[in-house]
DNA sequence: TAGATTGTTAATCGATTAACAATC
DNA sequence: TAGATTGTTAATCGATTAACAATC
């Protein structure tokens, strides 16, 4: 309840700090300190204790923190304890290579519809389910208690879906497309933009001396 | 030169600003002040005049910038003048679909091979290049003076490949695997670890009221 | 010239790091 | 108990915002 306060930069940490427990715990490793994970993880043990503190103290004093126990208290900080529905919006190559390859039941999201306009697609299989047509979507959410949509349509249609996707219920949208959606406060987007990143490593690439230091 | 030194944040600011700006020349709108970009991209003009003016002033007092002249300003920065050669390595479900989706050529990024271990895949035509042998990367990053490699291998994997890419002469890696690549600080890597983007969603999600405020 | 808007310095805010008392 | 390591407060650092003088 009171995790509403927490800064956007402690959020954006806790997947990797979910991601290095869950390694350390399939090496069979029991316990670990916040000057163990600053070692592996490259970030200050101070920061370690203070983002963890946010939620309350999953330590003791003395011996560090039991791997299980904080991966699984992480895990349920992020929600991955909760079933989320989940619909991908345009079944074109991303939308495609998103439903096979993103393994989501592994994380608690329920792969259950994919959706096209484009008729030559209806029926195609995808990871088990058939492509639909875009007109049962409304329906098809309600029906499935959808609650997440992954939105790959191109640029210039992405506001108008993202608009009908939250009209039909939908409450968070994970969006691929190349735009900013405004959408109301109490729907959730988390933009990707490849292009962006692409244009960081471009700079990056650009800028670098090509020397260690 | 200097440009060394600008923070992260600022730089991952870039692309955003090279996006509307790109918009706001395309609409054929020649002249744009800090206060309306302020309004339009739901950040503070102070930030916005702050930001351009770590690379050098762009813009003319009582009168704005102009959008085209910034917009080339920010693309140069971004390094999207420089032509970069560009790989894909390993033609799974994402690799082929960046393959097909990305549009490269659109930034400066020429998309010149794709690779993969399955001989099943060999000489398939991924957006007009078939995919080779993944024993041919070497020679093929050399001959053909590829800086950029797109990592679209399992996890298990990345590490390994990303070693030999650095080895046979790629500067940048454009990460897809979800694993933190300890490279080089000569090697720039570009991190997009869909999976934590996805948590972060679920997050948000789960902590929502649903209420708008 | 007067008005507008930048470039830039100074003030504020928030996030990170350091330090150490509490306690296992 | 002594040693180790957390939880938490205080200090520092960096990034954002505000303010305004410079100037087109």
């Amino acid at each position: 309840m009171d995790a509403k306060e927490i800064s956007r930069a402690v959020i954006g940490r806790l997947p990797r700090y979910f991601r290095y427990l869950g390694d350390l715990k399939d090496q069979g490793i029991e316990r670990v300190s916040s000057q163990d994970l600053s070692t592996i993880m490259q970030v200050t043990a101070s920061q370690i204790r203070q983002d963890f503190n946010h939620f309350g103290g999953f330590g003791q004093q003395g011996y560090g923190y039991k791997v299980l126990y904080l991966y699984e208290e992480i895990g349920k900080i992020l929600g991955l304890d909760h079933k989320h529905h989940l619909i991908i919006v345009s079944a074109g190559n991303l939308g495609q290579a998103l439903g096979k390859y993103m393994n989501f039941e592994r994380r608690g999201f329920i792969f259950r519809g994919i959706f096209d306009k484009n008729p030559a697609l209806y029926g195609k299989i995808i990871n088990n389910i058939a492509v639909r047509p875009m007109e049962q979507i409304g329906a098809f959410i309600k029906e499935n208690n959808i609650d997440i949509a992954v939105l790959t349509v191109p640029r210039v249609s992405a506001v108008a879906v993202a608009e009908m996707l939250v009209f039909e219920g939908v409450r968070g949208i994970w969006n691929f497309a190349d735009i900013d959606l405004k959408m109301p406060d109490r729907i959730q987007v988390e933009n990707v933009h490849l292009s962006d990143s692409l244009m960081k490593l471009s700079y990056n690439v650009n800028n670098s001396t090509g020397i260690d230091h």
